[in-house]
DNA sequence: GGAAAACATTTTAGGCTTAAAACAATTTCG
DNA sequence: CGAAATTGTTTTAAGCCTAAAATGTTTTCC
């Protein structure tokens, strides 16, 4: 049977992808096998967090986002960074306001606006757990070696930019 | 300034762990950078399914599974195959059945299990989604060479390799 | 056979998450 | 200036998700 969809019949692309679909089995697979390795260590992170400094993963990030930031960010600055609505860090930072770990004040210039940063207390624990964070994900990855490191760097990138450009021919 | 802390400085691996903690930023950089790929083609592809389909993405990821099982499959297997907690599917099963996508009945081997099945409106749903579905992912690869994504697959299965064994090295 | 262990699922309690609508403050610009 | 658009945040409604405990069923093994 001749392969007459594959890589080789781009001759007429005009009407090549109205007759034969073309296939992404392989991007899809990519695709899943992302998500796979992304669930896989963040349920790992995840338990190990909950159990070992009794945090939740969303915690722990919103942390991490403040401590790169000793001057604050405001609220549409986190939920840009973490990639999450802005809903759902309203709710984040109310709770942890609540437990001391942040505060939290109105901007003087544009009181639209809500600065957060972490209190002395937040940046200690953050700090604490971070630390061994980080020997978790040292762990999670040792079978890679160092030329695997930036490898697969270079190729997430590269997927970043992809799907970054794919979004905004969506959303213009 | 002398790098006391590289790789290169592995002469007494018993005093170093104590002495000079390793630096792991790179896996850092990396998880972070694996994290927002995720994230990013993740929230595309959700956004896409309400949209055009009006189905959540945890929906279309469940029919995915029972669509590749003519012969249905059991919550456990569901729950694993997903990666997601045994009440998360109980759920989430609950719905689709309601809403006509899904049939569910009690093993005839085993009345602790429940197998579930695509019906035949889920099943034609499911694959209408598919079908397009994939041409998203496609598009959001579209710049990944095939010989990027065979790189990448190849670095994906030596990282999910990696995780496992740490995982499991944890919870033996 | 029957107690104990293992298994499959559901329930519970709490938190996370989203999209969309509502609200409030600022900026733009006619 | 002042209406309109924009921006930052919160609220709302619904659904997703987890860990742990509870429930019911089957298997193990003495």
């Amino acid at each position: 049977m001749p392969a007459v969809s594959d890589c080789s019949n781009m001759l007429d692309s005009e009407t090549k992808a109205v007759e034969t679909p073309e296939d992404h089995a392989e991007e899809l697979r990519l695709w899943l096998r992302l998500l796979t390795c992304t669930t896989l260590i963040e349920g790992e992170v995840r338990g190990r967090l909950r159990q070992r400094f009794d945090v939740t993963l969303p915690r722990f990030d919103l942390m991490a986002q403040l401590d790169k930031a000793p001057d604050g960010m405001t609220l549409s600055d986190v939920s840009k960074r973490m990639m999450v609505s802005n809903g759902n860090v309203t709710g984040l930072v109310e709770r942890l306001v609540e437990s001391g770990h942040l505060d939290r004040r109105t901007s003087e210039t544009d009181r639209r606006v809500q600065v957060i940063r972490l209190t002395k207390l937040g940046r200690a624990e953050f700090r604490r757990m971070a630390a061994e964070h980080e020997t978790w994900i040292a762990d999670l990855f040792a079978d890679l070696s160092p030329k695997d490191v930036r490898e697969l760097m270079r190729l997430l990138a590269k997927t970043k930019a992809s799907a970054q450009k794919s979004a905004a021919r969506r959303r213009p």
